[in-house]
RNA sequence: GGGCGAUUAGCUCAGUUGGUUAGAGCAUCUGCCUUACAAGCAGGGGGUCAUAGGUUCGAGUCCUAUAUCGCCCACCA
């Protein structure tokens, strides 16, 4: 027998083993239609956290509820290889064993990559495990394995070919910590406060100056010229002229050019080609050359003159106290501007001038936008709103810079041999070719995900089978980096969208709002919550919280409350299964008012719940069922099956039960296990590979159902007017209640069989209660509460004659009777018939 | 500067195609240890749906402004 209390250990304890074991996460069964999601790799990095769990619980329903359903569901799992995030990890393990990466070595490096890769990984699999994740794991994939390589290469050599990749000298995102180049998405603007220098720079003839405004002054180092707009009359006497670049004293030409706005700052602007995106723009415009001023690291180089080996931080205030001392500032004005930052090391990132790779962008974009207008090939996203994001994208995207100088990632399969560059799948065969020693950036892999995993470039059964997925699901904020990404690439080398439909959703906040994250400690460990609670709660918790693309507030007190609803249904079952030990076979041959009722809801509930889930409505489903469940089943229907089992009813009772367990077995998947697991009768030996609920209309009583739904709704009035009269047991009824079933539910619910009146009554007070054709006058002594009850009887009689007056309105507007749908006009009508009525009885009492 | 979202009960949130008197969980009040469950049961109270207009027989829902909060993108010499 179960426990008396849902126990989430015991219960969930061994059975994913159990799955897994038995292959039941195992897809490719032919005779099935297919059904494909890949989940988000996750990084290497560290643990999943609870935004992990809320994405992959939304696969998993998804997997589970299209199994069910008869589908051959792959759910294809993997890791990401997390270039530069995981090579932070590694540096800085590295540091605390006291090791620097460049005097360990590549190869040595790139072993303790793999090892905390093995590590991690083993950490996300026990992790997927607790959280019943019914992965298949016959086809995981790492974004490195062999089979990706082949991919990564192939994508690189055909996009090169094509003339869409391409290798330039171009201001970069430098990230100085990591020194790698990086990609404008892993950049991260934040405001900061700084200043705004005003810097002198005299003419060559010293009889004036320009002031020049900037917040970075260490780089007028590597100025080359001054710009202003050539229709600002206050300087173009000055065009043309040159000026004292101020510490260097080299003269730098004073140009016009439209990108200095005479409205900003002082209207001049110091150009530094190698240093800023903009002024590298400027200086292609007029021929300027390009002095880089800094290392790699964010020291200044050997063009910084006596400022060489400062930190660029050290090296601006030594300049601006060298121009105070020249008399050459006029002022520095405090500012908060907005500066990028590294989003793996938080390092300031710094513009700079190197040779990169590029993919050229332009012509993936326009194909992504094209086929997003066809409603039959598009990505779909849900909500519809995120479809914007990644259009806009496309339309201002720009080139995509892909090589970044680290070691942990897909080598860049580029040979250089004197000024010769060769792009292949393989090393050229001569001697003297060396690889790049670069490495391309994460994205560029996991663009590949949707259909690398299924064997491209190979051309495969599996390919041709899951491609395109059918869904995507991740977070609003990877829409830039990856989804994006996966798009363009899914055109670009299948010809078709990477998904069908691609589900989106928040991000897990704190009970007060903020994000979670580390650096505020206010993250929570899916596996403390699990502890606790168990995986059913939280899963449950996270997905019914919330409608789809908004974010979620974590509140222990909801997931809490989950458990109190698992327990629920953990007591409501062993109710039922300890009144069905002995069922053989479902037996419906005498079904009665209540059992036709149920069944009404049940079915009711089951084409509701169906609709919703494929609409991806998950909050919707779980009020559903959480109402069904605890409102109807619970307190309504195991309440009436109490007053005469029998074989029908037990039949009812399993097949309620089994019908809820198969519906929240998506959401809940060990408990429902575990009760199926208890059932007399079963068709399947695991709930996973059970048949999902269908719909049947035969069930669908809707006489009887209206019986019993005014039955119920009179027992609360009763219970309600029993309160209020604090009644007790001291009373007495004459009922009223033509159909006898109905009179059945009635007695029994109240509690009624010796309470009518046999004897004369004659002084006590009357209290009738009426709902539709089910009356019941109430008899009792109650002559110290006349006060309260009169008050209370001329509420009422307020409530209703206002109510009436509402309605009688609302019944006289013609065009309300004309216009509006019948069966509310006529339900309308209905309520004003039942008020007018008890509005007579109150009446007559007062 | 451009875009998106939110604003509903004390708190956290739902609200499906515009349709009865706007729902849930938690909290709160009253009465109950009732043979599945006191982590429970029964019954209550609590709302000008941010504001102002508009469309409609009818608006939390559609339209137009406004306010506050949050996010994204772009710019920031």
């Amino acid at each position: 027998m179960l426990d008396k209390k849902y126990n989430h250990k015991k219960v969930e304890d061994g059975k994913y083993d159990i799955w897994r074991n038995k292959g039941y996460f195992k897809s490719g069964d032919l005779d099935k239609k297919p059904y494909c999601i890949v989940i988000p790799p996750p990084n290497v990095t560290g643990k999943l956290h609870l935004g992990h769990a809320w994405d992959t619980t939304i696969q998993d329903i998804l997997i589970r509820y299209k199994r069910m359903c008869g589908y051959d569901a792959l759910w294809l799992p993997g890791t990401d290889h997390a270039a530069i995030a995981t090579e932070v990890k590694v540096i800085n393990r590295l540091k605390e064993r006291g090791i620097d990466k460049y005097e360990l070595g590549r190869d040595e490096f790139l072993k303790e990559c793999f090892i905390w890769k093995d590590e991690h990984s083993s950490i996300i699999h026990e992790q997927w495990a607790k959280l019943g994740l019914s992965v298949d794991y016959s086809k995981e994939r790492f974004t490195m394995d062999e089979g990706m390589q082949k991919a990564v290469r192939k994508v690189f050599v055909d996009l090169y070919n094509k003339g869409l990749i391409y290798r330039g000298e171009r201001i970069i995102n430098w990230d100085p910590v990591s020194k790698t180049a990086l990609s404008n998405e892993e950049v991260i603007y934040k405001d900061v406060k700084g200043s705004f220098y005003h810097i002198k720079y005299y003419l060559e003839d010293k009889s004036d100056y320009l002031e020049v405004a900037t917040t970075r002054p260490e780089t007028l180092l590597g100025d080359t010229a001054v710009i202003v707009n050539p229709n600002d009359d206050r300087y173009k006497k000055y065009i043309g002229k040159r000026v004292i670049l101020p510490i260097v004293n080299k003269l730098i030409p004073v140009i016009a050019d439209e990108h200095a706005d005479p409205e900003f700052g002082t209207g001049v602007v110091k150009i530094t080609p190698a240093h800023d995106p903009n002024d590298f723009e400027v200086g292609n415009r007029h021929n300027l050359e390009r002095v880089v001023v800094m290392n790699k690291d964010g020291t200044m180089n050997e063009n910084a003159y006596s400022y060489q080996g400062l930190d660029r931080f050290e090296c601006r205030k030594k300049i601006v106290e060298d121009l105070k001392e020249q008399d050459l500032l006029v002022k520095i004005e405090k500012i908060t501007h907005s500066v990028g930052h590294s989003e793996r090391t938080d390092a300031m990132v710094e513009p700079y001038l190197s040779r990169q790779w590029f993919v050229k962008m332009r012509p993936l974009a326009n194909r992504v936008l094209k086929v997003q207008k066809d409603k039959d090939k598009k990505v779909n996203f849900v909500p519809k709103r995120y479809e914007k994001i990644m259009n806009h994208w496309m339309e201002i995207t720009y080139d995509w810079c892909i090589s970044r100088q680290l070691w942990w990632g897909h080598q860049i399969p580029a040979w250089y041999k004197g000024d010769c560059v060769y792009v292949g799948m393989e090393a050229p065969k001569e001697e003297g070719w060396v690889q790049d020693n670069d490495v391309l950036d994460t994205w560029f892999s996991s663009a590949l995900w949707p259909f690398a995993t299924l064997g491209w470039p190979d051309d495969t059964k599996m390919l041709e089978r899951y491609y395109p997925n059918n869904v995507l699901v991740t977070g609003y904020d990877i829409i830039p980096f990856w989804v994006n990404r996966m798009t363009f690439q899914g055109l670009e080398f299948m010809g078709e969208r990477p998904f069908e439909d691609c589900i989106i959703h928040g991000l897990i906040r704190d009970k007060t709002g903020r994000k979670m994250s580390k650096s505020l400690g206010n993250g929570v460990d899916p596996m403390d919550v699990i502890d606790n609670y168990g995986a059913d709660s939280l899963r449950f918790f996270l997905t019914t919280n919330t409608a789809m693309g908004m974010d979620l507030r974590y509140d222990e007190e909801k997931v809490k409350s989950t458990w109190n609803f698992i327990n629920k249904l953990w007591n409501a079952s062993r109710y039922v299964l300890m009144n069905i030990e002995d069922l053989k076979e479902v037996e419906f041959d005498d079904l009665e008012l209540e059992d036709k009722w149920i069944l009404t809801k049940l079915n009711k509930v089951i084409k509701d719940v169906s609709k919703h889930m494929e609409k991806y409505d998950f909050n919707i489903v779980g009020n559903n069922l959480y109402s069904f469940i605890w409102d109807i089943f619970c307190d309504r229907y195991i309440e009436l099956s109490k007053f005469n089992m029998n074989n029908t009813r037990k039949s009812v009772l399993y097949v309620v039960l089994t019908s809820i367990i198969k519906l929240l077995h998506p959401f809940m998947p060990y408990v429902t296990e575990e009760i199926y697991s208890m059932l007399p009768i079963k068709k399947s030996d695991s709930i996973m590979v059970s048949k999902y609920p269908e719909y049947k209309k035969k069930y669908i009583f809707k006489d009887e159902e209206k019986l019993v739904d005014e039955a119920l709704e009179f027992v609360t009035m009763f219970r309600n007017k029993k309160q209020e009269l604090t009644l007790g047991n001291d009373f007495y009824v004459r009922i009223n209640i033509p159909n006898d079933d109905v009179k059945f539910i009635v007695v029994n619910m109240l509690k009624l069989h010796d309470k009518e009146l046999t004897d004369d009554k004659s002084e006590f007070n009357i209290e009738t209660i009426t709902f539709s054709d089910i009356s019941v006058d109430i008899y009792y002594d109650n002559s110290k509460n006349l006060k309260e009850l009169r008050e209370a009887l001329e509420k009422e009689r307020d409530n209703l004659v206002s109510s009436i007056a509402r309605r009688e309105k609302l019944l006289s507007n013609d065009n309300y009777v004309n216009k509006a749908p019948s069966k509310v006009v006529e339900a309308e009508r209905e309520n004003l018939a039942r008020e007018k009525e008890r509005l007579e009885e109150i009446l007559k009492k007062i």
